[in-house]
DNA sequence: TACTATCATGTAAGCGCTTACATTTGTAAG
DNA sequence: CTTACAAATGTAAGCGCTTACATGATAGTA
């Protein structure tokens, strides 16, 4: 296709230009193709002797398997699928980081496929990864999973979820104890002395959003405090949803001291709220976040957040994976890594808050 | 290997659980391989009747093509390699989120590799998605692309360089005006009135670190100030690298008033540096960093900084290469996007010279 | 009605590899 | 020096697809 008129060097694009196949190392090792597979596989029983002109050929070819035909003929193809939102947030990242980490230990590649382009084309992209591209699939808080889930476990693909929705419909999924970190991060603030604490979800149709409202919500029933319905505002995980919720929030007749957003991003929205509504952080109002992405630390103040494991999620995730596609099929477990909270300096004892005198309205 | 022995349940694995293939596409709507390939990819020369009942039979079966043998067939993969150092900085998400932009317009899977895994590997890495896995390469900040680069271009495999490493080898390239930045960077710190200004530098033995030192020295050089040796520090783009530099800086008997960063990551810990040895920003010293990640607008102050416009360079990568891959061979262009200084608040007048400064700031 | 163009389909040869199986070679025992 | 068996190597059949080419169907023309 590329090549098909004569060239003067055409002996020079054979051996050097054009790759070489298997078939071109073993005529010049003159030995059979099969030998060389198995000299190139380690899959023994090749005399030494055999092994090193192979292996001297290939060298000098420069010849590299290609990773199509082995796969297709029944290898692995030492791929594995991972499948994202969007690569934005360093919340995915962080466990892009991890799952890579994992999988460079056993010398796997990276197929990266991020499902914020088009909704519709989920299910066809991770049938089509399923379909001869990946040995395994690694799903990060999959958007419409009913459409493949049940396919993928009907053909044995292993695959691993992270942060899934929740039910457990027998794929082996890991996530963090979302509730439990809820609730840590709820008594923290109600240890500090809040009473009125606000809380923004995350995207309610996510079992990770719904169990940390549920862990705030325990919180508050074991404090024995009462929460007012506008309190909880709904969110999406975005900046902009914090920044809306905050804003709405802290101008309500009597606004909460404090402000328990379900993730960092949604935090760091609620936090530029605050400012532009002269408030002080944490005086005027405290903040805590979720997930503990690397923006935490450098964010004004210093965030206080429910760290969740996220690179070690990714990690263990593909460990899990491994072992499913060693295994041939999918094991089901569930795994859930802990949470933590991780104190900085975006939180504090209530304090009178002096009103809403003057809401500067400036935006850089 | 994995199934051998004879099921019970053949023929519902048939029906069911293991994946269709073409053949069993062709034999339910009762037409060869052949029509149906032409159906799945749309070449024409179909009777309308004949396409309704393959793709009713596709549909039914749940029928994915198999990449892996449509590619080894002749045909492309429509995946493109990505090879980057690591996805932690806000850098490469940036770049790679850009990437993936353009590809999902055109509908194109995205394949990862990250490098800081092994160095000794991205060679074989990369020639192994030459060799059949991708259909054409972005090479971000490659490590050691003289193993392989020339290669790459016998081969004519289509390939982008971002970032590269300065020396024009004949890959097409993109990458921003670095010298340029620098020089603007520079000035607006010297219109402040700064004269003493430190550099940390990047990797020096990178392009893009040696350009933005060389656009530092000729700022300075225009304005007739002497550099000082000592205030040259050599940096890595880690953030460590940047808080020891700072600290260094800092402490020297007649230290500099700002201190510009090769990268934003280094400027982080530039100010981190500042802030433990009891200095205000950008009241005791001015940093200004270069890169604009998502990260700079939420330290604080808000780091002033010389914006690279990554996405769009990810964009323009993937564009150029999905020209290289339908011309079928490398395109040789250079091609270098605008840098731009975002000035946010962690730059200020020196304070030695409070108010007399102000004036030759040309941005409005 | 017979005879071409023309279009729709089928046929089959690979793409580069793995692997079960057949064949050859080497070797130790009879 | 056979005989038998194991080890090394070769042979060839796919893996699921594309695509040049062959073939059959359809329709237009004389």
């Amino acid at each position: 296709m590329t090549e098909s008129h004569p060239s003067p060097t055409i002996t020079d694009d054979a051996l050097s230009a054009s790759a070489a196949t298997i078939e071109d190392v073993a005529r010049t090792a003159d030995v059979s193709t099969a030998t060389v597979s198995r000299v190139m596989n380690g899959s023994g029983g090749v005399r030494d002797k055999t092994r090193q002109k192979v292996l001297a050929a290939a060298q000098r070819l420069g010849y590299v398997a290609n990773q199509q035909a082995k796969r297709l003929a029944g290898g692995h193809s030492k791929v594995v699928g991972l499948l994202v939102r969007e690569l934005s947030t360093g919340y995915v990242g962080e466990i892009a980081r991890g799952v890579d980490e994992a999988l460079a230990e056993c010398d796997y590649d990276l197929m990266l496929h991020t499902t914020h382009r088009k909704e519709t084309d989920e299910a066809a992209h991770v049938m089509s990864l399923a379909r001869g591209l990946a040995d395994g699939l690694v799903l990060v808080l999959p958007r419409k999973p009913g459409a493949y889930l049940q396919t993928l476990r009907q053909l044995q693909f292993p695959h691993v979820l992270i942060d899934h929705i929740g039910l457990n419909d027998g794929s082996p999924a890991v996530s963090a104890t979302n509730r439990q970190g809820a609730i840590a991060g709820t008594q923290y603030l109600i240890g500090l002395g809040h009473q009125r604490i606000g809380f923004i979800t995350g995207s309610l149709n996510l079992g990770c959003s719904q169990d940390r409202l549920e862990g705030y919500r325990a919180a508050m029933q074991i404090a024995n405090i009462p929460i007012a319905p506008e309190w909880i505002y709904e969110g999406d995980f975005q900046q902009p949803a914090g920044y809306t919720a905050a804003h709405t929030l802290l101008q309500l007749p009597e606004p909460p001291s404090a402000i328990f957003a379900s993730n960092d991003v949604m935090a760091f929205g609620a936090m530029e709220a605050a400012r532009d509504l002269g408030l002080r952080i944490p005086d005027d109002v405290s903040i805590i976040g979720f997930d503990d992405i690397p923006q935490s630390t450098h964010v004004n103040p210093p965030l206080t957040t429910v760290k969740q494991p996220l690179q070690e999620m990714g990690r263990v995730a593909t460990q899990l994976l491994m072992e499913c596609i060693r295994a041939g099929k999918p094991c089901q477990i569930l795994t859930e890594l802990p949470t933590e909270l991780v104190i900085r300096q975006s939180c504090s004892a209530p304090k009178a808050r002096t009103g809403l005198a003057h809401a500067g309205i400036s935006n850089s």
